[in-house]
DNA sequence: CAGAATCCCAGTGGATACTG
DNA sequence: CAGTATCCACTGGGATTCTG
């Protein structure tokens, strides 16, 4: 098997499928905070748990907590314990999660540009 | 700055919020087939039903319907009827589904360049 | 401070079978 | 051909409480 062939790089369960990149990518994203949080960390840089979670707004620590554990499996984020005692952990993007950013600033110009009309018309239906 | 801005066109709940915006865009891209539906009657052009479902592949009935349903809710799609016996649909993107255009891409594209790694992770963990 | 532990609900997605 | 109709299983997300 050759490795110069890009089509090897991706899951065994895309068999040939070009749009599988998308499904993936959309499962990251498509996350309810997930984008979010990328998002603010692009803008206010590294910071603690609290910090984010006042920073995002309206998010549980479950939800924040199993969110940044995702996005830390997924490498798109970094954890650092800074301190023991109190406990002190910071949390940044790594590379792979600033390569998010021109896609999520992309998403939120669409959203700005697309969605009020969508939501004008689920008030219409209710 | 100006009010005459972006700002007010956005939902309610945004509440100041800039982040807003991609959360409603997550909401979208993030239905599993959403994004890929859009790909495929972007590569392929409008279609019919059971076309639809063939090209994407792996998808039901019921969810292929269910997603158009909530595509043509959103604007995103077009659901046109070409003759009733036998019945005969036609499914092509509005130009709102048009301009994801280059997000989709764009998601794609990261999903091609970044993932592999996670796919290996994953993989190391089972 | 940074979470872990529980509990719970709604929404998605999937399998299968049926229909105008 | 283009869907409905069921039924079901899973999981993501939220509220709340507890802890080192």
């Amino acid at each position: 098997m050759t490795d110069t062939d890009a089509s090897n790089r991706l899951p065994v369960w895309c068999a040939g499928k070009d749009w599988c990149p998308i499904t993936a990518t959309a499962s990251l994203l498509g996350k309810k905070w997930h984008p979010v949080i990328v998002h603010r960390l692009l803008e206010g840089g590294p910071m603690g748990f609290n910090e984010l979670k006042a920073d995002v707004g309206g998010i549980s620590s479950k939800v924040l907590s199993d969110s940044l554990e995702d996005l830390e499996d997924k490498q798109l984020v970094n954890r650092e314990i800074v301190s023991e005692k109190p406990v002190r952990v910071n949390y940044s993007l790594t590379e792979h999660g600033e390569s998010l950013e021109s896609l999520i600033f992309e998403m939120r110009d669409w959203g700005m540009e697309h969605l009020d009309a969508a939501e004008e018309q689920e008030e219409a239906i209710a």
